[in-house]
RNA sequence: GGUGGAGUGGCCGAGAGGCGAGGCAACGGACUGCAAAUCCGUGUACGCGGGUUCAAAUCCCGUCUCCACCUCCA
């Protein structure tokens, strides 16, 4: 069984056929950094993560480009208000959207280009779409560059929405436009914007449009055709519909297929910058341990929305303890042993990313093992604990949290702390006195420290953590 | 107005005509000095009303509710 892949552009799925046999080209949307990232930007980057070990463990050769929009209205706008200099703002929180990648295990992309280091391309572009008449300067003398909506006749046709039933864009100022459905290309210098975010054009000074971004950098690094376009669902229309009109009325054949993730919920609605619901990952890693949250996003379905709830990241975080006291059990009596991964986890993958079926097949496979731990057989427990272990690297969850344990001098000095008070507690059970055995017990507990007896000896164990 | 998505057991979350994914919680049992962990067992769920079919959570018609997008939201 081959991969199969839902293509938003055909609403429907289909098998997975590279532009080139042996490699996959992925270009998905990356942030716009003008503010923190939060769960909801945080879930695209865990799905085509995972996406990406899953190529990679099929065979495919995977080449990932994800962009960074460091100007835009909003940085402007919030970077004037702040007294910083607009690129000061932007690499803030680019620094911050990679200390979540960081934090959540995602592998950086192959390159991360930012729009600001690709204006000559962009220039290029426009003059193309200008000369083959899909795009002309504004009327009004601005220095805006607009794309003719009306001179592309499948504009739409990603969204599927017909151009006539699209609603005018009615707030905004019809500007230099010829129609209001036409988008900007390139935005003409305004005089309250600081010079430094313009750059000189045949059109005048101005600064990109966020469409023209993405379609020139995709072509920079990728080509004139590859072979997924990634983003979240909301950017469909008119992010990727506008990219879409772009790069083909510009004569690229462009993505292959258009891969969207849904969003992260609170209370029912989603979460976004301006509503201001957005939990940071940077906040939300600080409560629950980061490797819980990545399960937490990763084990639903990419193209469900999800609801984020404390319960639901503690549900997550149990269940995520149970995998670790799998290995943590399977550990104490074998090693882990490089394995196939089984049938039914690589055919829930290959079907359109099926990861809540895959996760399943991890948890037959760690009752298996669990079982063959009690009856002794090493070998069934060392082939599920290889296969375990395999699976959780496809989902990146295979590495423990840095921050989960104590380095060095003091993880001698509390190692042989607790040695010592489970060495005096199996004394007191060994004479029957389990008053003083229970105390013991009882008094690590209290600090956090779970004890536990099994037919190996006395395991301690940090207490998962409550808010 | 247009275009999509969704409503599943106490909770989360898959599936998309045919023997109840999986997890969490709960209950019973095994194991344990007691626990914990682990294993075994326990559920007559699919918004509502019709219809098609030997068989519907799944297909059709109607209906209610929620969510999203409609020109700079992942």
């Amino acid at each position: 069984m081959t991969f199969r892949l839902y293509d938003t552009a055909r609403r429907s799925v289909r098998d997975f056929v590279p532009l080139v046999p042996g490699k996959v080209s992925i270009y998905h949307c990356g942030l716009t950094v003008q503010s923190s990232p939060h769960i909801g930007h945080i879930r695209k980057e865990v799905v085509f993560d995972v996406l990406r070990r899953w190529l990679t463990h099929s065979g495919y050769a995977v080449t990932v480009i994800a962009n960074v929009t460091d100007i835009d209205d909003k940085i402007l706008a919030k970077s004037a208000q702040a007294g910083v200099p607009w690129f000061a703002h932007a690499y803030r929180y680019e620094r911050e959207l990679h200390d979540a990648y960081q934090a959540l295990g995602c592998e950086p992309p192959t390159y991360e280009p930012r729009a600001t280091g690709h204006i000559p391309e962009m220039i290029e572009m426009i003059k193309v779409l200008i000369e083959r008449g899909h795009a002309y300067t504004a009327r009004d003398g601005s220095g805006d560059v607009y794309f003719d909506v009306c001179s592309w006749p499948a504009y739409g046709c990603l969204s599927r929405q017909s151009i006539d039933d699209m609603e005018a864009a009615t707030d905004a100022d019809p500007r230099g436009k010829r129609d209001p459905r036409d988008f900007a290309l390139w935005k003409g210098h305004k005089g309250n914007e600081p010079l430094s975010a313009s750059w000189p054009t045949p059109w005048g000074r101005g600064r990109p449009g966020w469409h023209l971004e993405c379609s020139a950098m995709a072509a920079k690094y990728l080509g004139d055709e590859f072979d997924i376009h990634g983003g979240g669902i909301d950017l469909r229309f008119p992010h990727h519909e506008n990219e879409l009109a772009q790069s083909a009325a510009a004569g690229q054949r462009f993505a292959r297929y258009w891969m969207h993730n849904a969003w992260v919920t609170a209370a029912g609605e989603k979460m976004s910058k301006s509503l201001g619901n957005g939990a940071l990952v940077s906040e939300v890693t600080q409560r629950y341990p980061p490797r819980a949250v990545r399960f937490y996003l990763a084990q639903p379905h990419y193209r469900s929305a999800i609801e984020f709830s404390d319960n639901s990241l503690d549900e997550a975080t149990a269940a995520l303890a149970r995998i670790d006291s799998f290995l943590t059990r399977a550990g104490e009596v074998a090693t882990v042993q490089p394995a196939e991964l089984p049938q039914a986890f690589v055919d829930a993958m290959n079907d359109d990313l099926g990861t809540p079926g895959a996760v399943a097949v991890i948890y037959n496979a760690i009752r298996l093992g669990n079982a063959a731990i009690d009856s002794g057989d090493l070998d069934t427990v060392t082939d599920q604990l290889g296969q375990v272990a395999a699976m959780l690297e496809v989902f990146g969850l295979a590495e423990p949290d840095p921050s989960a344990s104590p380095g060095g001098d003091q993880r001698r000095v509390i190692d042989g702390l607790m040695a010592e008070m489970i060495r005096q507690r199996t004394e007191a059970r060994n004479r029957k006195d389990f008053v003083s055995a229970d105390a013991i017990r009882d008094s690590l507990k209290q600090l956090g420290v779970v004890i536990e007896d099994t037919p190996r000896g006395t395991r301690w164990s940090l207490e998962q953590q409550e808010d």
